[in-house]
Order: C-alpha cells, then structure tokens, then sequence
DNA sequence: TTAAAACTGCTACTAAAGGGGCAGACAAAT
DNA sequence: ATTTGTCTGCCCCTTTAGTAGCAGTTTTAA
C-alpha cells in the first residue's frame, strides 16, 4: 500500500474545506513565500518543489537550513498549535506549488476530527526529532562528519549516482544545511573527491563509492 | 491569575484516572530514571527536583543535555504522539519527585478531552521551538556567547545574584548544556570572572554585574 | 554577443575548540 | 581524622573552523 501524503488524506476527509478554502499556489525559483507575521494566519501543504526553511544570524549573516520541505510536506505545525510568531525564512529552491489554508480552518480539523490528528500528531513528533538531531549533529560531529551524514541520508537507493533532495543546490546551500560556510565545506567536497566518494560537478555531486562512504559515517 | 501546572489541571480533570493509574516516585540524586524502552510505555509529570534529558555521543562519550525537566513539566511527548523508542538519557540533578501514569491512559486523554489538548499542544510546540535554539546557538554563536545565553536565560530576577534552575551544577553539566566540555567552559568562566560579570564558588555561579551580561549578549 | 552575476576552487592566515595531564581544594564517607 | 572521590583551575599542544582575498568558470540577463 502506498503512503497516503497529508494532502490526500485532507482532500478526501475535507474535500468541501479544500474547495472551499485552499487556494493553490506557484513561486519561483528563489523567491521568498510567506513572513512570519503572514504564516500566523495561514497553513500550508507544499504539492511540488523545494522550500527552504531557514535562519538568519543578523550578527554576521550566516545562514542555518532548519529543513527542506518538499511534496507531502505541512508548514508551520508549530504555529498551529500555539498561535504564536515563528521566526523561519522561507524561500523557494525550485518552482513551488503549494496549497494554501486559513489557519483557523486546519485547527478546527484538529480539533474535530480525530483522523486529522492521527496524521498531524506522528508529523509533529517527527519535527522535534529532527530538530533534536540536528542539533544533536552540530554539538557532536565536525563538519566533514556532518557532510557525510548530510549525503548518506539523501542516498536514492534506485539511482545511488543521484542524490535525492539536495541535488543541485549549490555548495552555499550545503553549507547552510550542516551548519558551515561555504569554503569550509568546499575543503572537505574536495577531500571526498580525492577519496573517489563523490564526482562534483557544477550544482551536482554524485555518488562515486556508496561503501566508502557509509565505511566513513560516524554513528 | 497563578498559571495552572499541567499536573494541577490533570488533576483537577481526571482526578479517578489520576486516583486509578498514578503512581508517585521518588528518585534521589544521580539516579537514572528510565530507560528509553521503559519510556514507551510510560508517560511522566514532573512534581519536584531537576531532571536531565540528555544524549551521550558513542565515539567520544561527549555528553550534550537537551533540556532540564522541572516542575510542571512533562516527559515524553514526543514518544506519546508517535509511539515510538525515543533514545534519550534521563537523570536525576536532585532528589525527585514525579508522577508516572501509563502511556495508554495520557493517550486516551488526547483522544478524548479537548481541555488536555489545549494543555498539551502548546507545550509540544514550544518542545520543537526549544530544540530549534538548541539547534541555532550551536549553529550560530561560539561557546563564549552561548555560556553567556545560558546565564541570561536563568537569571532570577527577584534576586539577581542567584541563578535560576542550572544552580548548583558541576561546570561538567553546564558544559554539557551548552555543547561544549569543562575545560573550555572553564576557561570562558575565568573570563567572566575577571571581567567581574559572575562570582564562582564551588557548584555555585554568582552573578556579579547583570547590566555588563546583558551588554555582551549576542542577539 | 556581451556584460553581469553566480558558482567554484584555492592559498594563506587567525582564532577557537578540544585533548592530555596535573595539582590543589573541597566534600562525603568511613 | 583520614581517605577517597569529585570538583576546579591551569599549563601546553594540535587540529579544525572560520576569515580574507582572488582567479577562473559557467550561467543568466541584457
């Protein structure tokens, strides 16, 4: 059986709210979706593409990923539960299409209907692990190990060459998702490189040696 | 208005099921609680004493600490919405106090009271809020300004001098608590020492100058 | 087609983090 | 009172992360 993404599940349980509230979405590549102040009155189900979910330290500008989110994706889980502001940039990585509902709408799913909540409540307990590990990550692992957990985890097990939602981004991007600057990161793609792990070409890094790789991860 | 605990509100709502299923536990100092396979069948209020929520990394044994459980608090959300084994360390930083209920019983709670749920959904939103700073302070800031974070977070502002919640801790634990290891803590403390920002005795912080703190915090 | 912008790779340098080891101070237990 | 173990402060040293700057390449836009 194939996994039901939220979105269907909400297009079947809710078919009149969709009709009647969602309005889809398109964003280009690199744009900017929605501000914080905007993302207290709406909930978004992203339907294609990558959006970058991110911070910014005003000290310096450096930039940390938080996630990606893609196709089956919800935005912002935190919000909905406790209606307060939440800090994140989110921008487009590809051409976006995404379906958009009033916030009070997704929170009376939430509280009525116990099949909203059988999908939101894994989801949600999902993003504090993976916040967990992200932190967990940077407090542990330097960033060449942090690189390779980063690649063995977008590992596309059909197509190894290909590496699943992190291809064709650029190395600026990398940095930011493992918590460094971009000419740190570059010192370790190189590393990699000569170790005949990967083949690096302009906004693309393939897989070369999958053993090799999993041999070098740290946990 | 005093602000209800979640203990306080589970009690006054489910006082039979409190009556029924609760089972008070004391644990003293040092102590570990429960494993994280216990954990699953397990769902905790925290009535008196600190509790450390950590993770120990294999390779080098380097401890971080996620959080510190206090009164009021409530442990584990995360395994309650997902059912999942959650891989977490659980230690005693004082004599504690704690209520345990079966997991299924706070599970039917969920399902069942939409008072429990307004308890509940916001308190694991701010669980996702409190690992994405985790998260971004180590990402972000060195170890000198998250020691600094750390102080300002537990200023007691009745009285200044003293710190709230990681009082009485070894410089091991509060290394732990800002991803780093004692003896570069130790060296940031000295700093501050002569800087005559914070008085150190043995297991005790002072907290000299709050102005000069607060003046070279980093956000 | 050309100009501008983005992306990548590299060198050299600085600052910070972390590891090893040790000695003195204090606390708890016997 | 003595011993044992924990806690703290401080050496020295190595590695890594991060900064600055630049050159060459590819892509995009005008």
């Amino acid at each position: 059986m194939p996994n039901q993404s939220p979105v269907d599940i909400v297009q079947t349980r809710f078919h009149q709210d969709v009709e009647k509230y969602g309005k889809v979405q398109l964003y280009s590549k690199g744009k900017c979706l929605f501000t914080p102040e905007q993302m207290r009155q709406k909930f978004v189900f992203v339907l294609e593409g990558r959006i970058k979910v991110s911070q910014i330290n005003l000290a310096d500008g450096k930039e940390q990923t938080l996630k990606i989110l893609t196709s089956g994706d919800m935005y912002d889980v935190v919000t909905l539960l406790d209606a307060k502001l939440h800090d994140n940039l989110l921008s487009a990585l590809d051409q976006v299409k995404i379906i958009v509902f009033p916030i009070e709408v997704v929170r009376g799913w939430l509280q009525q209907d116990p099949n909203f909540n059988k999908l939101l409540f894994p989801y949600v307990a999902q993003q504090v692990r993976d916040m967990e590990e992200l932190a967990l990550d940077l407090s542990f692992y330097d960033t060449s190990q942090r690189l390779l957990k980063l690649l063995s985890k977008n590992i596309d097990y059909k197509n190894s060459a290909k590496l699943h939602l992190i291809n064709d981004l650029s190395h600026e991007e990398l940095a930011s998702l493992i918590g460094t600057v971009r000419k740190v990161l570059n010192r370790h793609i190189q590393q990699l490189k000569t170790d005949g792990i990967i083949d690096v070409k302009r906004k693309n890094i393939k897989l070369k040696n999958m053993q090799k790789l999993l041999d070098n991860l740290p946990s």
